[in-house]
DNA sequence: ATAGTCAAGTTAACCGGTTAACTTCTTTGG
DNA sequence: CCAAAGAAGTTAACCGGTTAACTTGACTAT
């Protein structure tokens, strides 16, 4: 077992207090003369010295740790990643990684789970801010606000006072996506989602699709506004009972499109649609949200909206990273431009 | 700001010393009466006592945390997880998790990136053990094994003397693949995969397919034995070639089945394959390897070679954690079964 | 009655850094 | 010429626990 090199060996082997080294480190520079300075650089190098950040964290009060909240889904009494089912959060994941690394943070992650206390969790190892993916249930955002350390949600509840938030126009990325279809000759398009109610990501998209069909005269038919789960089993389950109303309906009158929430859920309706025998885009087109790598890999690909995932993991991590280091002055609420990306999801629609 | 409370104010709040604190906290049941025992956990309540496990950590010399090492791709400058561009990574990620968490271990993440030494990120946070997910370069393990803590290797070089490694019989694997698509007709079989050379797992699987060919009298065409990167990218591109192939071959001597050694791979050749108007499976049959979340979206869904991702993640945790915690006396090297899951992208060869 | 055990704590050193306060020596200003 | 200021360190307390060694009193065995 090699013993591990501290700042005392270090110190003993220049001949220097452990108090130097430290400011050394520290680049604490009215304190020590640049000749020592880089004595002391010397034998860091070459006793292959690495300060502990445990003592340090312990010492400072602050450990350079992000912890990122992922959410969880259920099954019997696992409760896994949804991380694992939605490709979602791994490249939000890789985002936040990717800039926290580069400004010399780790990141530490845990899934939020009902009988876990988050406030524990990060308390225990003093982390220095949090990163909240997806629907944060209020209760746990407040039990985390009470350690008053910086934390940014991402697409969550949009302008909590005192957190910093990232996300879209969720208002006008749902009409702009209806507005696509339309455009496009659709007039009978459905919507399909995660819970409106629950989570105020879909439920401004939902206003914005919504608000589009208003502005061109037309109306929504409440039997095609669906809710489910957020995956792709739970779009699967709308896409069934999207065909059985396609089936019921008569020509002229039936369902041509589909605004999509969530690729993810895009997924699992055009999988069910597929089986059903009604051909993607010939007979109903359908328009995602995310623009997941996945997109790609669908036959037809997925018509989507980006939003930038990877990117907007790197800005989150960089503002809770700003705010850490007390670079920012107040909350920051941002809003991502999103865009459309054609793929082959969407058609005109044709007569039945 | 909420003071934090201390072992000090419980120590004080019941009138003891630290010391007792940290026994009833750690079960040092030779120690604290009864009594005392329950008026500390009394106090420790009422107070929301948490310990510190920075201070822990850096008292015991152990900090509960789990470095999970991920594979990155480069894309320009920037080098981010592979986490996000195939979604094996992240179902293994939350197997990981869920069991460290069990456990009471925390998982915290980080890219292998050339420039970056393991070595000091390790030990910079006294990290307990540390796996490594897919391929893992030799200097980097090296690095590792010279600070003498458990590491888990997950499909990498089978049976490294010192670290446990969890995989499965990719020999088998390859032949039962291999086998699955003769059994249904297939004479002329493309293998389609990462380097072969450079990654021993698909090494293997290359020779247990080649194994199975040669048993039942066929051999393989060197023209259909392709290597790219694992990616979706990877796949398209070797999924253009086989197209090539099988334009120009005559009736009856043309590839009629892929076996892709990853799921990814066979996504990325099933879209290049749809894209030249060859349809899957009637007139070429896919057999991917993983069965990711992601081989149901598609359509046909794909057959593929089951691993247990999911599951090899909570046992890679496991394995880890027994091994910190010295219930380990041996290196474990565990081969995990697998079996086919059929979907749709395979059925019998017709006359081109 | 007396040494020896044991239960139940306490004390204090320690983990590996950080940092406020102090020292010592040199320089500068009036 | 002497006080004040500044440069370059050092000392020691501290962060919040853990743990080996020690204490104290009660109980047991001889």
């Amino acid at each position: 077992m090699k013993p591990k090199v501290s700042a005392k060996d270090v110190a003993r082997h220049v001949g220097v207090s452990v108090a130097t080294v430290s400011n050394v480190i520290n680049n604490v520079n009215k304190k020590v003369s640049e000749e020592t300075r880089q004595r002391v650089l010397k034998a860091i190098e070459e006793l292959h010295y690495q300060p502990d950040f445990t003592a340090r964290s312990l010492a400072k009060g602050k450990s350079n740790l992000l912890g990122v909240l992922l959410p969880i889904t259920q099954a019997g009494d696992d409760e896994s990643l949804l991380l694992k089912d939605n490709p979602f959060y791994a490249e939000l994941l890789s985002g936040i990684e990717f800039e926290a690394g580069q400004r010399g943070y780790d990141v530490i992650i845990t899934g939020i789970r009902p009988e876990q206390s988050l406030k524990d969790w990060v308390r225990k190892r003093n982390m220095d801010g949090v990163i909240f993916l997806g629907i944060t249930p209020e209760p746990f955002l407040n039990e985390l606000k009470a350690l008053h350390i910086p934390v940014v949600l991402m697409d969550s509840h949009p302008k909590q006072g005192d957190c910093h938030s990232i996300g879209h126009d969720d208002f006008l990325a749902g009409k702009l996506a209806c507005q696509y279809l339309m455009a496009r000759g659709h007039q009978v398009i459905g919507f399909l989602s995660g819970g409106i109610q629950t989570s105020p990501v879909n439920l401004k998209r939902y206003e914005g699709y919504q608000e589009a069909l208003k502005e061109a005269g037309l109306t929504s038919r409440p039997n095609l506004v669906l809710e489910d789960s957020v995956s792709f089993e739970g779009g699967y389950r709308m896409g069934l009972r999207i065909a059985q109303e396609y089936e019921k309906s008569r020509k002229g009158e039936s369902v041509t499109a589909l605004f999509c929430a969530a690729d993810i859920v895009a997924f699992g309706a055009i999988k069910a649609l597929r089986e059903k025998r009604i051909k993607v885009p010939e007979e109903i087109s359908v328009v995602g949200f995310d623009n997941l790598k996945t997109c790609d890999y669908l036959i037809p690909g997925l018509t989507t909206v980006d939003q930038g995932i990877y990117h907007k993991g790197v800005l989150a991590a960089g503002i809770l990273v700003d705010d850490i280091e007390g670079k920012l002055e107040a909350c920051r609420h941002i809003q991502l431009p999103v865009r459309i990306v054609e793929r082959d999801s969407v058609c005109p629609p044709r007569e039945k």
